[in-house]
DNA sequence: GTCAAAGATAATGTATACATTTTGTGCTTG
DNA sequence: CAAGCACAAAATGTATACATTATCTTTGAC
């Protein structure tokens, strides 16, 4: 096993250090599926005692990542492709209610700001013809922008939470990067502005409804470009999470 | 503050005898919301060490019921009405999305066999004319196991411990049992029968749908009883969490 | 009298020793 | 040779001492 990042970023409790660097050592593949996480191999690694190993073990069983059994520890929990499409499933389902919540509540004049700059935004970096990986990945940010906003705009933390939950649920495919075809995110970002436009509109069920088909269309894709791998763009190690 | 339980109940660990000792305090009203819960008046409490206190303080953060800040521990949340209303928009369309999914997945056997039950014991109960509190207690048990079998029948763990996360919210209201009316609980087990139905008949969108107002209904219920609070029946010490 | 800073107090963060449980190893036994 | 028991090794569970941080109190200056 390679040996991990020191533990010393910039976080204030070892706790807090020591559970990042175990999570990117899990999503960078270090640990094998099913396996178990020791104790004392951590402390080694990163160079630290066992109290806040065991406390950063524990928050990622909370957050699903790690299987716990009394008296036998942590296991790396395997996430197979059913498991993957239902956490998007799940997903479509929760921010569609955060939709729908944000056009009952309505929004106040700081997230129509933010809204209007992320679909701005957009609007921009779409104009020219062709989108680079840069594109995509600037893209990637103001798109996350847009569904926080919305999620936050929905004043549940419970839903917060859940969505968060969601995001933490790892790919198992080796080559995990959804192939986003250009004609993809347009689509993507058209979605944005009819969601946008459902929510000012004070139009709950067009806006949950509009949600959840724009959160599923990116399991429709993970479905589709796992049929025909030929469409699997290469993986890159710095891209290990799906975004929508 | 009151003594708490003795810890040594049945677990093999402290740390979970622990939990669910500082869990039922909880819930029993021991600590005032917003409050900090000091590990060390928890040892004395329960006589044992720091070191299960803390790891259950985490568990319950976990769950939503304490919040944490490094370096200032762990406080009680409050929750608002608006907070414990959409735990109940969140758990409708979780629910809704079990049921969908165990419909497109399909019944096996031995789940149709425990629904069936479900809804035969339904049936028995709720034959005579009028029912006791003994009814409804036990109508609470049969209502819990056709939604726990529809639960796992969907096959998503993920989704599962969303339902459990919506359930682990308290309510706020000092009276806190809602109404039931007589009329609710027939009502309610007739939506056994259309959901069970649609699941079995394989109707996705129709499971759904129904699922989801099913639940909602629990909602509804909570708003009216609130709105009326002659209403609300008396609350007892022993039913402290709102089933559906 | 009010505010601020410094020290005292108390809480949480961490390390480590010890207890308990699990797990692996090797021996015995049928 | 297989099965099972006993012991040994290692891992997790727990307690506790110490370190660090937050909080409270007191003291001083203005």
């Amino acid at each position: 096993m390679a040996a991990l990042p020191a533990p010393e970023t910039s976080s204030s409790t070892r706790f807090e250090s020591v559970l990042e660097a175990v999570r990117a050592a899990i999503l960078a593949g270090e640990f094998e599926p099913g396996k178990r996480l020791h104790e004392i191999k951590l402390t080694t690694l990163l160079g630290v005692s066992r109290t806040p190993v065991r406390a950063a073990l524990q928050k990622l069983a909370s957050e699903g990542l790690l299987d716990y059994t009394p008296n036998r520890g942590y296991t790396l929990r395997e996430f197979s492709m059913d498991e993957v499409i239902s956490a998007y499933e799940v997903r479509a389902v929760l921010e569609g209610l955060a939709a729908r919540l944000s056009a009952e509540r309505g929004l106040n004049v700081g997230e129509i700001g933010t809204l209007q700059q992320a679909l701005r935004d957009g609007d921009d970096l779409l104009r020219n013809g062709h989108i680079t990986d840069e594109h995509r990945s600037e893209y990637s940010r103001i798109n996350a922008c847009f569904h926080v906003t919305i999620h936050a705009s929905a004043g549940s933390r419970l839903l917060n939470d859940m969505v968060y939950l969601c995001q933490q649920v790892p790919v198992s495919s080796p080559r995990n990067v959804v192939a986003f075809e250009e004609v993809d995110v347009r689509r993507r970002h058209e979605d944005h502005h009819r969601i946008f436009e459902a929510i000012v509109g004070r139009e709950p069920w067009r806006a949950e409804m509009l949600m959840r088909d724009h959160v599923a269309s990116v399991k429709s894709s993970l479905i589709r470009s796992l049929a025909s791998p030929a469409a699997v763009q290469a993986a890159t190690k710095t891209a290990r999470r799906l975004r929508r």
